[in-house]
RNA sequence: GCGCCUUUAGCUCAGCAGGAUAGAGCAACAGCCUUCUAAGCUGUGGGUCAGAGGUUCGAAUCCUCUAAGGCGCACCA
């Protein structure tokens, strides 16, 4: 029983169940000053059902509210606010910390349902770009969150290695290209093919259907097509893999697009068994207009198959396969269209589980405040990011602390944890502009601030001789915001889960980070022999949890740095 | 044209199951290392919460309209 069940509890016997339990709850809230106690209910609401006015009221349960966890309670205006004692509350909250350790904050409210989640999906043959690395790390978070609170999520890197693109791909290396540039740099040979043949679609028209031309062949399986197709496929895989391998990041199944070649037919015949299919412009669509949406394009009129119809095999697979609780679409929301389409489509197909299907937008990428374009040569390399935030990271290392062990371990965990968290901090619906300078920041509120504040706890611990033994509550006053942040844990990581939001996440450790941050500014830990113990069981409570919170994030936190 | 999203300090953003004086970070300025890691801390200045209506005891938060911007809308993904 948390300390707000309490005060809810409380009041609700006091009120005499006048009003329910969880409206009570709802209400309760974090009093705007710190000065105004620990909880605050305003009893506006109870003014018309009591028929008093509501300072009137709270000031009649500041008698009734008696508990030994609440120290006391006190009528201010319309307000009633208590005030929890504090010594009990931080000893239970520290206590229950060091006694969990890591399993802080874990739940069992997926009781193990499974999760698929698409995420990462880059195209292959193109370079990892700023914009996958969104959705990247976006899932990870998601994957982390959720297996915490007690779901069973599947990491799905949903390649994007099928489509109109490879036949363009190889129309232009055919054309172009040269066999041993692209052995030494495949990437970056194919971008640059990738790129010439779009100029060249400017000036001839017939290349466009030459690329498509190209994909139908390798669609039907031209012994050519595939056999470059493979090729492109495994360089390019090779190059993520170095990408992945420095985020720490890994995945439960690679089935990207092409994967579902084989078992598009079946969704295309059951769409037509059930007459869902319509010729249009030479085209086979699904009509939507009960739906308010535009057709959803299935087939097109060389026979070749579209992004929806994988997507459309690819959800029953996976429902098949998993038979998954939710399942999960990190993607951009500039495919917010093709998602209620894809749902609405199963949905007609009286699939019932696509009602657990759930598109988790974010923003784009931008730089200059435009989209980036892959075909225009406008992209940035997140491996050239991610190198020059190691770099970063190294130089800071070499110039504050240069007798660190590890040291290139220690860069790369702070410099991609800068990156990373840069890219969580914010609602993950928000656009971002491209900024070198602001993903590169070490202070203030960055990853590597968080990663700081924990090794400077960690230190303490290491100079202090901590040991767990005994817990015991801190009595400083400059102690109880850290106490009371430290209590929200567990449920900022459900509400993280249940909103598909790591920012939730990252906001806590660096509420949690700075607020540890003034205590360590003000209060002399090691100095004090009496106080000392229960200072360094405080700050091992925050180094777990911070640990946590930023494992959560997919961010590594180092004990020194 | 239609649909979805956004608009809060100079900049980047929190706050949005309505509640007490709207908060951080960056940038600027002024302080704090013979003392636990200065990737830190303290302080100062900075706001018609895009605009107009409405609902409410109470609106940055909910509803409507307007404006500005972004994204999407048939053979790309």
């Amino acid at each position: 029983m948390n300390y707000k069940d309490i005060f809810a509890n409380e009041l609700y016997h006091a009120i005499e169940k006048k009003v329910e339990y969880e409206i009570i709850m709802k209400r309760i809230e974090k009093p705007s000053q710190e000065s105004y106690g620990d909880f605050a209910f305003p009893c506006f609401d109870l003014a018309k059902i009591m028929r008093r006015s509501p300072q009137q009221i709270a000031q009649e349960l500041a008698e009734k509210v008696e508990h030994p966890a609440i120290e006391r309670c006190e009528p201010v205006g319309a307000y009633l606010n208590i005030y929890l004692e504090k010594s009990d509350a931080s000893s239970a909250v520290i206590g229950k910390i060091l006694e969990g350790g890591k399993s802080y904050g874990t739940s069992d409210v997926g009781q193990g349902g499974k999760v698929p989640i698409d995420m990462s999906s880059p195209n292959i043959a193109k370079p990892f770009s700023m914009g996958h690395l969104r959705s990247t790390v976006i899932g990870n978070s998601l994957a982390l969150i959720l297996y915490k609170i007690g779901y069973e999520p599947v990491r799905i890197n949903h390649l994007g290695d099928w489509g109109t693109q490879f036949g363009k791909l190889i129309a232009a290396y055919l054309k172009w290209g040269d066999e041993e540039k692209v052995r030494q740099n495949t990437i970056k040979e194919l971008l640059t093919l990738y790129i010439k043949f779009h100029e060249e679609i400017e000036k001839d028209a017939a290349l466009e259907d030459e690329g498509r031309g190209w994909f139908k062949r390798l669609e039907d399986g031209d012994e050519q097509a595939v056999a470059l197709w493979k090729w492109f496929r495994e360089e390019s895989l090779q190059e993520f893999n170095r990408i992945y391998d420095l985020m720490d990041i890994s995945f439960d199944s690679t089935n990207g697009e092409a994967f579902y070649n084989d078992k598009m037919d079946r969704v295309v015949d059951l769409l037509n068994d059930k007459g869902f299919l319509k010729e249009s412009e030479g085209a086979l669509v699904v009509e939507m207009e009960d739906d308010n949406l535009p057709p959803c394009l299935i087939k097109k009129k060389d026979g070749a198959t579209l992004y929806a119809t994988r997507d459309l095999a690819a959800a029953i697979y996976r429902y098949e396969t998993y038979r998954f609780s939710q399942s999960l679409y990190v993607v951009g929301n500039e495919q917010s269209l093709h998602f209620k389409q894809l749902i609405e489509v199963l949905k007609k197909l009286e699939f019932d589980w696509a009602d657990h299907m759930h598109h988790i937008s974010f923003g784009m990428m931008l730089k200059d405040g435009k989209k980036m374009s892959t075909r225009k040569g406008k992209v940035v390399l997140l491996e050239e990011v991610l190198e020059e935030a190691i770099q970063l990271a190294n130089v800071n290392i070499e110039s504050k602390n240069p007798t660190l062990q590890n040291k290139s371990m220690i860069a790369q965990h702070v410099g991609v944890g800068a990156v990373m968290f840069h890219d969580l901090k914010n609602d993950r619906r928000n656009d971002i502009d491209f900024s070198l300078e602001s993903m590169l920041r070490v202070e203030g509120e960055t990853g590597p601030y968080v990663q700081y504040t924990n090794a400077r706890a960690c230190s303490i611990l290491r100079k202090g001789q901590y040991s767990q033994g005994e817990v015991q509550g801190v009595d400083d006053e400059q102690a109880w915001p850290i106490i009371m942040l430290l209590n929200d844990f567990p449920e900022v990581i459900q509400r993280a889960g249940r909103d598909y939001d790591p920012s939730l996440v990252a906001k806590y450790v660096l509420d949690l980070s700075r607020s540890f941050n003034k205590y360590y500014g003000q209060v002399r830990i090691l100095d004090d022999k009496l106080q000392k113990e229960a200072r360094l069981n405080l700050v091992a409570a925050v180094s777990v949890v911070l640990t946590e919170g930023l494992r959560l994030l997919g961010l590594h936190a180092p004990q020194e740095m």
